[in-house]
DNA sequence: GTGAAAGCGCTAACAG
DNA sequence: CTGTTAGCGCTTTCAC
């Protein structure tokens, strides 16, 4: 099969510990043996074997990243800018979808023990009983991504969920909207409700009346499912105000087909802001998160976190929403 | 820390060998010994060691999956079905997005050998030299992903571009369009080669004559970028057939803001047909290919030929592609 | 500066 | 059916 480091040793005519300590610390050997090593690895095309490394020096350089689901837009960016970070420091990351599922979580969270991660970045799909104290007393780091915890004996990064519905809110009862529908997803998922929060506590203050459309699944499909609800209102509202993007590009298909105009006759706003929100049939404005941003900041933090356990200190990063204003809402008529 | 074997066999009073029975072969301890020790993992919360394991075994259970970016929704379908099948084989996934680098292509694959995963589907960046053997060499499976191989030593799973390519330029001409622009990426992409020679072999029978416009990156802000070249064309193409959807967006913008009406003053047609083309200004029309299966198919694919080395047959999956027909496009006027 | 040797936690072969 | 034991490939003392 392949070359291991007792090969080099042998071929180079030097001991596995110098071979050893040509990987770890170059600055200890010869120049002349670090040489001659070197040139033996590269000739025999040695690599280390990380089990066996990792195994020794209890340490991996991997982490876990378990998200809801990939595919939505806004979990693409933040995936894609953990790895990059991560990549940047030499880790490399599972990806875990949970869809949502505990027992999806659970089984992905064992797994990542097997694999010995050295820290899990995590997406909880449950608000309660984050049981993640298995992986700490396992020397697991764990730091929570786009949930906020109040927890100070861990990390997180998050996005301002009640400040996003606030100003969402905001947003329409400035342009003249007092009666709005807010359709979204099941009050279990932690950045929903704090988005619900917001929405509520904001609408209070605007004297601006909410009625709640419940999907099951934020997507595309069930906004436009959700279009007959809100068309059965006992009365039409001004504006709609949906939970993600993806729902609300489902509505706007619903509206247009029944010939709703947006905005003329429902301004329509959306939650993430991804990049296709500008290419749709009426330019969509949403609640800009700054998704990438976010992965990056939480990967760093979670590798900081495992290299320098003992001096490190926990932070609660929080990020700020945005309004991103486009064609789909506008003054109410 | 966190419990080992040798704990376990302590506490339950059994040694270790029968602990590593009960994990591995249950089936060869006695009912009594196998509870007994069951419930002693279970108190303890021993979770065995993945390094020591696979060290000893000589296999991991995780693949790699090296794609050119996953927040190219295409690549999120199909890693998403690479993840679900993976899971359901009790296999861990690591991403790794490429760029089109080969640099950083090389730099994963040796993270990956570190890591010793059991397979890689990697999407290669660069149509010549793959230079997979050092992985085979080192008993890693290699499948090719969205790339067809000639190699018969070799797995892959593609969708044929040559034949997407053709059904776009073969639907325009149809459709009465003589003169079309295809806007599309580097060429040392083999899916974009592929699909422009499948335009060019059609666009010979059907007798259409083809502007290439080429652009660096296929997103959407090259996409609106290259409507400038494509308004200072000698003669105004009556349709444009973009490599993929991102850029046909980007084309959609620029268009509708220089007052150019789709599908009236002229045809668009985009490549992969990803979630949103129908939610888009003018739903688009599309080439559509099947990325969830293509991941899934890929993935059982590897992990079959991981796990039964000698009796498998290396196979090369063709899936064809088919148009979407939307809004955007429409008989000649 | 280099070599020898002891394990990291587990599996698998072999004895009992 | 269960226990004992020899490594898997590497890192890390500790001598030399």
């Amino acid at each position: 099969m392949s070359a291991n480091l007792r090969d080099v040793a042998r071929q180079a005519g030097v001991s596995v510990g110098t071979v050893s300590n040509v990987l770890n610390r170059p600055d200890v050997v010869s120049p002349k043996t670090l040489e001659r090593v070197q040139k033996t690895i590269a000739q025999l095309g040695f690599v280390p074997n990380g089990f066996a490394r990792q195994l020794r020096s209890g340490y991996s350089r991997t982490i876990g990243l378990v998200v809801p689901d990939v595919a939505n837009p806004f979990f693409t960016e933040v995936a894609r800018g953990v790895e990059d970070a991560a990549s940047k420091r030499d880790y490399a990351v599972f990806l875990c979808n949970s869809d949502e599922s505990l027992e999806k979580e659970n089984k992905y969270l064992s797994v990542l023990i097997q694999q010995q991660v050295r820290g899990v970045l995590i997406t909880p799909s449950d608000s309660k009983s984050h049981q993640y104290e298995n992986l700490r007393e396992r020397g697991i780091s764990v730091a929570l991504l786009d949930t906020e915890t109040k927890n100070a004996s861990q990390c997180s990064v998050s996005v301002d969920d009640v400040r996003g519905g606030e100003i969402a809110i905001e947003h329409l009862a400035s342009l003249g909207h007092r009666e709005i529908a807010w359709v979204t997803g099941p009050e279990t998922i932690p950045q929903v409700a704090d988005r619900t929060a917001g929405v509520m506590r904001a609408a209070k203050i605007a004297k601006v009346e909410i009625s709640t459309i419940r999907v099951a699944l934020m997507n595309s499909a069930q906004g436009t499912d959700a279009v007959k609800k809100i068309l059965a209102l006992k009365k039409m509202p001004s504006a709609i105000f949906c939970g993600n993007d993806l729902l609300a590009f489902g509505v706007m298909r619903g509206l247009l087909d029944a010939g709703i105009k947006i905005p003329e006759d429902v301004s329509l706003l959306g939650y993430d802001d991804i990049a296709f929100g500008n290419s749709a049939a009426v330019p969509l404005s949403s609640i800009s998160q700054p998704a990438y941003q976010l992965g990056v900041t939480a990967a760093e933090l979670l590798i900081s976190e495992c290299e320098e356990n003992e001096v490190h200190a926990h932070q609660q990063i929080k990020f700020q929403p945005q309004l991103v204003m486009r064609a789909s809402t506008a003054t109410k008529k």
